[in-house]
DNA sequence: TCTGGGGTCCTACGGCTG
DNA sequence: TCTGCAGCCGTAGGACCC
């Protein structure tokens, strides 16, 4: 979802022209919140926040009367709340956004077959073989708008264009609760007045980078000699930009995603210096990725820790495995070392461990018992070995079957921030 | 004012190899 | 055997997205 504030919001009416176009590009609105709000309509027209109230976290999202004072997705809590002291703090729940987005992926998959689901509030349509079926591109979309409020309770803005850039920046414009769309013999005319900052893929550096060089508008982009761009951004996002500022943008929309890493991170309520609870934490991580492996039938071929300190310094240090693996235990073992092999001591804020290199699990293969209840079965086993065969004969045990099987993914979408 | 957590992609750089 | 070079690959870090 975008962070603005809706003003300057700009929608087609129903029925415009919509010649030449096929891709949608479907956004709720401030979609935590509207959740919130729907499972508590006392909440409704308050400025809301969506964050936890503990020291350390950002906000996952804001409605609309929030966003007025200035709050904004990923600001601290503190902060948001000193702009905002009379807004409502509500903890996210992220088991009931899935629930909800699941709810409205099937709303789209009951019009297209071709939706590519971009994060947990947004998606890709593709309309262009519907036509007989719910009508125009223009007339999908309003049909969509409906069904969103009609069966789900919440609203969304939907942009209509000829490619996924011009969709997702159309639905951007026409937020909250709008819908534009760019026919296809006007894409140019929408793109050039629009600030570089508003393309997808071009953040805050880019901007600056490209203001630099008095390029400040999608038009300047289109306009600039090739070399000033790559001085300014590099080649690659040059290419993208120039190619993308023509409104020429080949991508369809996919429908199938796979994973190419798995991972997770964990930023402490107080910096911590104790390398023994550094350690176990470094552990932990590695058994949850594990755990997610599993439930993917997915093994890691490296290992990457992230550790942050207190002064915000970030390092990240990967290893490859001899061996892809998918047991919690390795992958933790491996995280520890890395992390031994870091001279810097200072306290630390967060730690992360992300799989890397991901392949699928050989089906059928031999897998390690490292969830807990598979632990507690293992060490009966070894228990039960050792008394029967001698200590220390017995060192590791081997469960045969089908890997995955053991544990349940504990999120198993990578959803945060709307 | 003090910066979460889940990802992807790109770039720079150093080591290895032919 | 040594040196220079190009290309490839792995790693680290940063920018960006939601």
């Amino acid at each position: 979802m975008g962070r603005g504030d809706g003003s300057g919001r700009i929608v087609s009416p129903e029925g415009a022209d919509d010649a030449g176009t096929g891709i949608l590009h479907v956004d709720m609105d401030a979609f935590y919140a509207s959740v919130a709000v729907m499972d508590d309509p006392s909440l409704r027209g308050l400025p809301l926040i969506i964050g936890a109230p503990d020291g350390r976290s950002v906000v996952s999202s804001a409605s609309y009367e929030a966003r007025r004072y200035g709050v904004r997705s990923a600001m601290p809590v503190s902060q948001a709340v000193r702009l905002c002291p009379q807004a409502r703090i509500v903890p996210p729940d992220f088991t009931r956004y899935r629930a909800v987005s699941a709810q409205v992926m099937a709303v789209f998959e009951s019009v297209t077959p071709l939706v590519e689901q971009l994060s947990i509030d947004e998606a890709f349509l593709d309309v262009r073989g519907v036509r007989r079926l719910w009508g125009s591109p223009g007339e999908v979309a309003v049909l969509l708008r409906r069904r969103v409020r009609d069966e789900i309770g919440i609203s969304c803005s939907v942009g209509v264009a000829a490619t996924k850039h011009v969709a997702k920046m159309a639905s951007t414009a026409s937020k909250p609760d709008g819908m534009l769309i760019v026919p296809a013999a006007r894409t140019q005319e929408f793109l050039d007045p629009r600030p570089v900052g508003a393309m997808w893929g071009v953040g805050p550096k880019a901007v600056d980078a490209l203001a630099r060089r008095g390029i400040r508008l999608i038009r300047d982009v289109r306009m600039s000699p090739p070399e000033s761009l790559v001085r300014a951004v590099g080649p690659a996002l040059a290419q993208r930009m120039q190619q993308l500022a023509r409104g020429e943008d080949p991508r369809s929309v996919e429908t199938e995603r796979i994973e190419k890493s798995i991972g997770h991170e964990e930023t402490f309520e107080v910096d911590i210096d104790d390398l023994v609870v550094l350690r176990s934490e470094l552990l932990r991580l590695g058994d949850r990725v594990g755990a997610r492996l599993r439930a993917t039938g997915r093994q890691a071929g490296a290992v990457a820790i992230k550790i942050r300190f207190a002064d915000f310094a970030t390092i990240t240090r990967t290893a490859s495995l001899p061996e892809p693996t998918e047991v919690g235990q390795r992958i933790g073992e491996t995280a520890v070392s890395l992390f031994d092999g870091i001279d810097r001591r200072d306290p630390v804020r967060l730690v992360g461990v992300r799989a890397e290199k991901l392949r699928d699990s050989a089906g059928g293969g031999a897998t390690l018992w490292d969830d807990d209840e598979g632990l507690r079965r293992l060490e009966g086993t070894l228990d039960e070995a050792r008394a029967r065969f001698g200590a220390g004969t017995i060192t590791r045990a081997r469960h045969v079957g089908r890997s995955g099987g053991l544990a349940g993914a504990d999120q198993p979408r990578p959803f945060g921030r709307e």
